[in-house]
DNA sequence: CGATCCCAGTTGGTTACGTCA
DNA sequence: ATTGACGTAACCAACTGGGAT
């Protein structure tokens, strides 16, 4: 079915879109039609992945997102209790062993054990991220901190290197998931506070940020698509 | 007008999984 | 039945370019 709405050109633009993380009890045609693919082919997809080894793995823990049909709801209204459920739940998945390492995002907050108190604050955090620290890259940026748009180039570049990927760690993820439930943009001091604490640069702390409202966004196109589906076929 | 921020789109590294010889 | 190489899909950090302030 068309609804002729304009959400990508390409199915790449919608690549990064994890269909781990699903409405719970939802079914993924929403997000067929926004790739335009074919809805058995995602189908397909999504029982290969269910088959495999990842079943279970935190991976296939819902995102919570707060989403709702066509209604951004503003982020204001939150109870500590509110903002981290997922730090009170009780999820048995293993930290590491069967889990799919390539996605940290909430739902990897599993690993519950590492985090403080579900009312603990971005300036009550304990953890001393420097351990997690990785790569050559980050060996060579004693000088992180620099601020703002400045360190929007390169530093790889900058230092004749080539992009080295990294990952962020469960830990660092479940932080900045925290963090962006509080407020899902940074003015710069909180984003240098976050980096320090986090021991990243400023501007990975910016990315996160872009590419976690990217995420949500994406989500919400998600949900308002599926909402728009089930409108069609009541009227039809 | 330059600096900064954000967004949309893209790139590239990493990982899990299926297939097949 | 096992195993290792290979291809593919998914994920996500990081980048680019452009518009807005």
């Amino acid at each position: 079915m068309e609804l002729g709405l304009s959400l990508g050109d390409t199915p790449k633009r919608f690549s990064f879109l994890s269909k781990s993380q699903k409405i719970p009890g939802e079914e993924d045609l929403g997000f067929c039609m926004a790739l335009g693919m074919n809805g058995e082919d995602e189908i397909r997809k999504k029982e290969t992945r269910n088959d495999g080894k990842r079943k279970g793995s935190s991976s296939d823990l819902p995102l919570q997102l707060d989403l709702l049909p066509f209604s951004p709801v503003p982020r204001s209204q939150t109870s500590s209790n509110l903002r981290f459920p997922w730090l009170t739940q009780n999820l048995a998945t293993e930290t590491g062993k069967g889990i799919d390492q390539r996605t940290l995002g909430v739902e990897e907050a599993e690993d519950g054990a590492a985090l403080s108190s579900p009312n603990s604050t971005v300036s009550s955090f304990p953890m001393d991220f420097s351990i997690y620290t990785r790569g050559k890259r980050d060996a060579n940026e004693g000088e992180a901190d620099r601020g703002g748009a400045s360190s929007r180039a390169s530093d790889d570049e900058e230092n004749g290197m080539a992009r080295k990927k990294l990952r962020l760690t469960k830990e660092q993820s479940a932080f900045l998931e925290e963090s962006f439930k509080e407020h899902n943009t940074l003015n710069p001091k909180q984003k240098l506070a976050l980096a320090k604490q986090l021991n990243l640069r400023p501007r990975q702390v910016e990315v996160w940020f872009q590419n976690r409202r990217a995420r949500t966004k994406l989500k919400q196109t998600e949900v308002d698509c599926e909402y728009l589906k089930r409108c069609c076929e009541k009227l039809t």
